[in-house]
DNA sequence: TGACTACATTCGGACAACCGGATATATAGA
DNA sequence: TCTATATATCCGGTTGTCCGAATGTAGTCA
């Protein structure tokens, strides 16, 4: 009953938890938008994304810059059952209908050309003071 | 959805899963039927036992030297409904019949007035020991 | 009362989960 | 080539989980 733990452990976060009803209503998802909806960094949305990928309910699919994540029918037969009621079950969750709406509007607002505001992304002031000294230091030698 | 987060952690446990499992069979079974059965120290049968109780699927009831433990319907739906589908998805595992003939023959056994050989019990000799140690140093006062 | 038993809890250590921030990588576009 | 963007991964620190051994507690029985 090992491998039946670690599938509920898996869902036993409640930022996956989440993912998980995301992807259950949407065919597929970027890390970007995970991160838009769940307003979590972008370190914790592709961590967990690739936790899901790691225990085989989720793929994951590159196109240019972008990583699309997707269900995907698990090997396991209990993991099936249980993601299946799953959905169902979340779909009662108070909290479930807020995120889709949450999810539409995000997705509305990136068609009109929003684009993922990184708090990852090193500033351009930033970048290139630093790059500036790089330069620097280089001419000195 | 944080609770049903803590639900699903109740359930990634190798250990918890064989109790539910064995729960879903026999009405109720004490810490000792569990320790005996999952071979496991009387420590960590007490422990997840209490936590199942803690997330509100179990119950004890006190007898005597016993507490016996049971499952109880949970008050929220997402845990009632995993919890009923668990029972019939770990019906198909493959340890999951082991488990229960191991079971039985535990009860028989006990029934012929094996008692829990409890890993815990405190030697004779030595509670002895000490209880003369404490004498002594009460006397010399 | 004293020995024994079943169970709960505490203690301290090992290990895993989770996080934010920083960095590495790769692609797209000017 | 330089810059911006999306994502993955690393780093370290904090918190949580799990464990066995030891101890505490409360019944039972002689």
């Amino acid at each position: 009953m090992k491998e039946a733990a670690r599938f509920f452990k898996a869902l036993s976060d409640e930022s996956r938890l989440k993912m998980l009803w995301l992807l259950f209503n949407r065919r597929e998802l970027c890390v970007c938008d995970v991160m838009a909806v769940l307003e979590i960094t972008q370190s914790k949305a592709s961590r967990h994304l690739a936790a899901l990928r790691h225990i085989g309910i989720a793929t994951d699919r590159k196109e240019g810059l972008w990583s699309y994540y997707s269900l995907r029918p698990p090997a396991d037969e209990l993991a099936k059952n249980h993601l299946k009621l799953l959905r169902t079950t979340l779909a009662k969750h108070p909290d479930a209908k807020p995120l889709l709406d949450k999810l539409n509007s995000w997705l509305k607002e990136k068609t009109r050309g929003a684009s993922c505001v990184n708090n990852n992304a090193r500033t351009k002031t930033k970048d290139a003071s630093i790059r500036a000294l790089l330069r620097e230091r280089i001419h000195e030698q």
